[in-house]
DNA sequence: TCTTTTCTGTGTTGATCGATACATAATTCG
DNA sequence: CGAATTATGTATCGATCAACACAGAAAAGA
């Protein structure tokens, strides 16, 4: 329905995942509406008639980051027999994502608008919604191998999904400093050390 | 010498910290001339005689920032009397530091300017070399600890040190997310565990 | 064919960006 | 004192920002 009327000239998917890219690469404040519509392939009366407004198109964008860019590290979470190859697998698809090196480095949701302001309050609370649901996707997977009576007595599921979600913020930090997946690989190693403290040697 | 002419009317140095404390706030993009001469009390012209261009005064307000804030962090980690003290106090100065309500969350050398551009490409290079510079003081006070004996055999210093380097970067933005000391205090305590495993729990 | 509807390209809007021109005020030197 | 020097306030520069007005183009329905 509704059709009528001239079609649209141009794919509003892969225009959208060309904005991705670019609010990936200079976040929301860097790109300029002139970096995306030079991008999209198209002059902004056509941006806003599908989109709406930057702020709408940047919302967008990372609903679609979420569900492109990130199924491999949180199916993997929800996926692994283990919690320890849980963590294990969610931290190394990490490393290996953030040092792809066809594409920006580290992750628009952790990097995408981390300077609060009254213009871009959506942004910043938005991107902030979702750093927050990861750490409770990663919380809620530690709880579940808690209930099934796989870690210790002791193991604080809240503390552990904190230091791992920052362990993985920290990673968007270093991959933009030019880190390599081998450099990655060692914050991962290191991450891995301390739930061998956490949950025992034999988890 | 040369105090001809007429004498500046402010304070060259509490500008400076105003500046800082605006950029440390709202990273290089973010903070306007309107922001920074806001904050300075200053008109645009004073400014630029004072200090060249907002490039420059970024530089000098980093310069400001390592030497002010950053002191408490870098001191614990060298007088330490071990190794282990010296990465958990480090940290735990670090969540202290990051948390501190009566000023902006996080670290200013971190968070400063993320996306680097053709424009900023000067201040982006100067935040990544003080970064760098910090994971090296952290790799050297590990070296130091090895070449006394206190490290196993195994110890691979340059892995921890980017270890410990990406959990203090995660840090920051876990503070700029609300969290609190107590939250901060879960991600050292986690860093810690990996020391455990890493260095033995009787170094 | 003709009307209606929707999209596209050109051009431009007011606001704000970083940065200065210029005249005046305030100081030191001679 | 007058000349030289430096800082200040006002007012503005050209460039760029996000966003839009408008007319023409391309489709569907009648």
């Amino acid at each position: 329905m509704s059709e009528r009327g001239r079609p649209r000239s141009f794919d509003r998917a892969s225009a959208l995942r060309r904005a991705m890219e670019v609010f990936w690469a200079k976040g929301y404040e860097g790109a300029s509406l002139s970096d995306l519509t030079a991008a999209m392939g198209i002059n902004s009366p056509s941006l806003y008639a599908a989109f709406g407004s930057k702020e709408a198109l940047f919302l967008e964008a990372t609903d679609l980051y979420t569900r492109s860019e990130g199924t491999d590290i949180w199916s993997t979470l929800e996926e692994a027999p283990t919690a320890r190859l849980a963590i294990e697998g969610f931290l190394t698809q990490t490393a290996r994502a953030y040092s792809q090196t066809d594409r920006p480095q580290g992750c628009l949701i952790a990097l995408g608008a981390l300077h609060q302001d009254s213009t871009q309050g959506l942004i910043c609370q938005d991107l902030r919604r979702r750093r927050a649901e990861n750490q409770t996707a990663l919380q809620a997977r530690l709880e579940r191998a808690a209930a099934e009576g796989e870690l210790p007595a002791d193991f604080d599921c809240q503390a552990a999904a904190t230091f791992f979600a920052t362990v993985q913020h920290g990673m968007s930090i270093q991959a933009r400093d030019g880190g390599t997946h081998a450099a990655l690989m060692a914050t991962v190693a290191g991450a891995m050390a301390a739930w061998t403290t956490m949950a025992g040697a034999n988890t």
